[in-house]
DNA sequence: CTTGACGCTACATAATATGTAGCTATAGAA
DNA sequence: TTCTATAGCTACATATTATGTAGCGTCAAG
């Protein structure tokens, strides 16, 4: 179901790894759900409750679809990172603080 | 048009920076977008040529979103990053390698 | 043998994205 | 002045994705 590296994936006939990553990241609650993972296992419907609103139908879509990447793996504790995953994960990091320096910019515009 | 830190979005009732953010970046083609800016400035058609096959369409109505957002501008030299966004892009960079170890890793499994 | 949590699936409806065509404006050459 | 080229789009029908709600099957505790 997902694009691994290699495939074609929109915007890149060749696969580049990160044009599949850029793809895959920009699919609808992709980037929140490694998001909510960064604190640790959750389960499904911990991972729901966090992502208000998100249908079960497409988290569990994703939720695969990161699986296939082996960027998150499944156990009796839930869903968490796997070593990749965890890697990527750190990269999300700072854009926290970035955000918040770009909300107080646009306050003063 | 484009959500704003403070405003709801997809969820998150309060619009935490971060989660707009995430929101915003989960959109299809804009990661992609600020990707292809990182290298300087380009024209409206040669971001379309970059980004193979996106549609003049939503192409227009992210660049909007993101002008809105003061990521990017726009002058006779085409679209490029402002400080903002030139700080935003930083951050994506080390993905690049990422995905390479990435890609690495998964045509072993 | 019921209750509660877990991880889902089904499906109709609504929101988004795609692909193609083509319009408007500006600049330079003929 | 009219041709050509480039830039930055807009329109619109179609196709793909996402949402919201309901509820199923499994397991473990009480």
């Amino acid at each position: 179901m997902a694009k691994k590296p290699g495939e074609r994936v929109r915007g890149s006939e060749t696969g580049r790894p990160i044009m599949v990553l850029l793809d895959q990241l920009g699919q609808r609650w992709t980037l929140r759900i490694l998001w909510e993972l960064k604190s640790g296992r959750l389960t499904f419907r911990e991972l729901q409750a966090r992502c208000e609103n998100v249908s079960p139908t497409l988290l569990n879509k994703r939720l695969k679809d990161l699986r296939e990447l082996q960027l998150i793996d499944h156990d009796t504790g839930g869903y968490g990172y796997t070593q990749l995953g965890s890697a990527l994960g750190k990269h999300l990091k700072p854009l926290d603080s970035w955000s918040k320096r770009w909300a107080r910019q646009l306050d003063q515009s």
